[in-house]
DNA sequence: GTAGCTAGATAGTGGCAGTATCTTCCTAGG
DNA sequence: CCTAGGAAGATACTGCCACTATCTAGCTAC
């Protein structure tokens, strides 16, 4: 199909076809001529792809790039994990406010806290991993806003979040097709933070109703 | 103090605090002489809580201003959670692709999944919940990538969810200074996710090596 | 042979989050 | 009393990002 085809089909404008072909998030048609070119099923799907890794996601045109080289590299499903992983973003900008002395002791509290727990879920994680230093830095900035963790908390959630990484692979592992492989590995990863994010505000809404029980909750949502 | 000092103290440049009054983010300081205003503790407060949503929780200057002023007019802590919960942002947006047809039957499958998954849970959701919304167009969107839910995978995810909530009420109910709660709450709303989004990454990671156990996970940085 | 695409390059737009400047005015030190 | 130095508030400017539009060739199918 023609771009302008494509362009209908996914209701994407030309010209972001051509920017994100021009940020490398997708690859050219296959020419027929100097200024023709023939587009087919998979530009279709990667189109809604972006869409979706920038929508629902959240990425940026980078970071989507980033993941989709990652994709469009993989040689196996563990690659595409680890390199998936990898690209994503981690929400972590450090805002060093403030008390030098409070500070050091801050940022050694929540190293501690990052390898305790590490030790304590029996994690095989490379120390080179980016989601340490994100943890680590995350943790500290809890700490400067003085709402740490108790330790026990946090091995907590790190154990339903090993529940989570677990529903996680098996729906990954459950795509036998291996060329779509990485692309789920990639919606299972990317996109389903969301979801769970959402479900965690439903089942906390609920939480809140539950322990109340007959308070005022109806004014919640004004 | 001045301005000048409350910049100096918390590393916040004066014209962003000013942006950030401009903005609706934190009330003026207490006027002393038609061009001098007295700082006081809650600002230093207040701009670290800001920075923090900023950076750590990622949401915008509009998003921030809701959720402060949510907090600011919360009376208890049940209207503050709620209202909290309801002024985080959901990273949903649509994007129609193509094909009408299809479209109705993924928008209404969507649909009846959110409904099942309530009814299952047998969670005390309101109609009026943006969180439901916001569900059904991430599953939406998912279909669209024909990568949904087994319809019990949902469910387990859910259980989770709701694990996780009771972590997090019993956080925020452990601060008993009401002064401090509603601030508190936003904390661990809106805060925590990204700590458990690194958490389930870390938990991936591990899942990954383990269960490929001694493949060539090495690459997965690269 | 010409109307209607197309590719690729370049430039422009709108929103967001600050950052800088400008004017007016107050305060503290001498 | 006078003046140096902030400070308040308003307005303007900047840089980045994600597009979006325009422009120049150059096919190509009727």
């Amino acid at each position: 199909m023609k771009i302008s085809e494509l362009s209908r089909t996914t209701g994407v404008p030309v010209a972001s076809i051509k920017y994100f072909r021009r940020q490398g998030l997708m690859p050219a048609g296959k020419a027929t001529a100097a200024t023709l070119a023939e587009y087919g099923q998979e530009h279709v799907q990667r189109l809604r792809l972006i869409k979706a890794l920038t929508t629902l996601g959240g990425l940026s045109i980078a970071a989507t790039r980033d993941v989709l080289t990652a994709v469009d590299q993989a040689h196996s499903t563990e690659s595409a994990l680890g390199a998936v992983s990898y690209a994503l973003p981690v929400p972590v900008a450090e805002s060093p406010v403030g008390d030098a002395g409070r500070e050091a002791e801050i940022g050694s509290a929540a190293e501690a806290e990052v390898a305790d727990l590490i030790a304590a879920m029996d994690w095989q994680t490379p120390s080179t991993s980016p989601h340490v230093e994100g943890l680590t830095a995350a943790l500290r900035e809890l700490r400067r806003l003085d709402a740490a963790y108790e330790p026990g908390d946090l091995v907590a959630y790190a154990e339903l979040a090993r529940s989570i990484a677990g529903l996680d692979l098996d729906r990954a592992a459950a795509f036998g097709d291996p060329e779509a492989l990485a692309e789920q590995a990639v919606i299972v990863f990317a996109l389903s933070a969301p979801v769970l994010e959402l479900l965690r505000r439903l089942a906390q809404e609920d939480q809140v109703r539950r322990r109340i029980a007959g308070g005022d909750t109806g004014t919640g949502a004004e």
